[in-house]
DNA sequence: AACTTATCCAACCGCCGCTAC
DNA sequence: AGTAGCGGCGGTTGGATAAGT
């Protein structure tokens, strides 16, 4: 392996000091613990093995297919990724797309497989250079960073009533920075600039920058982390 | 059976952002 | 403002094992 491979004993130590001391304090593990192993060591064995639920054995058709598209939004952005998959370590996903996917699935590969969804064109339509904002074609995306968000083009994002009793007073907003545009196929997208999908989210892309706030905006990671709010 | 190559995945490494001082 | 310590993350490594020759 990549280092010493964890005894039975270190596993048995590890457990029982994070039974007794809780997560966290990862420094202090190793001492509380007994164990000749660094903090980090000590922390990665505890998220990637031994915490309780963790999901073992092959991805299922479901799980692979949410790791695409989460893939296609966040990049290799695997703790993101794996928190939307119960049971799955950030390690899990990244060994599996590694060893699985990037290899199976060049851009054109992934831009086929999504082209299963009608909705992708839509995206095109919705984010392409013939809508307002900054988006500039021959620069091959968004031309601002996300700490220029306030004048990049946005994606309001607006949860549906129906879902979670109230809307936020001021709908925060998103951003997509031009590298994750770029290598992104957003598979979300539904009728009338709406964004529907396997997110359970509802977006809508807002091309006048008039109206954006310089307070509310979110990026992916607070969206994805936020979804739990709304699921 | 012996050897080589490919694949899988646990573990390590280096960097980054945050916080306290 | 600068610095040290920490948790956390993504990239990489390398041993085990399966598959191929």
């Amino acid at each position: 392996m990549g280092g010493v491979a964890w005894t039975e004993e270190e596993d048995h130590l590890l457990k029982k000091c994070i039974e007794q001391y809780g997560e966290g304090k990862w420094h202090r593990v190793p001492q509380l613990a007994g164990l000749n192993r660094c903090r980090k060591s000590c922390r990665l064995r505890w998220l990637n093995y031994l915490r309780p639920n963790i999901k073992r054995g092959v991805f299922t058709e479901d799980e692979v297919d949410l790791i695409i598209k989460l893939h296609n939004v966040l990049g290799n952005r695997w703790s993101l990724i794996a928190g939307r998959l119960p049971g799955r370590t950030a390690n899990d996903v990244k060994n599996y797309w590694n060893c699985h996917l990037s290899k199976k699935l060049d851009p054109q590969q992934v831009d086929n497989h999504e082209d299963n969804d009608s909705n992708t064109k839509e995206v095109l339509e919705i984010l392409g250079p013939s809508q307002p904002g900054d988006f500039a074609a021959s620069s091959g995306g968004w031309t601002q960073p996300p700490t220029a968000a306030l004048e990049a083009p946005s994606l309001v994002y607006s949860p549906m009533p129906e879902e979670i009793g109230t809307s936020p007073a001021s709908p925060p907003m998103l951003y997509v920075d031009q590298d994750e545009f770029n290598s992104s196929n957003p598979p979300f997208f539904g009728e009338d600039g709406h964004v529907l999908g396997d997110l359970g989210l509802d977006l809508q892309f807002d091309g006048s920058a008039g109206s954006m706030q310089s307070s509310n905006k979110w990026d992916w990671d607070d969206l994805i982390s936020d979804l739990d709010l709304w699921g």
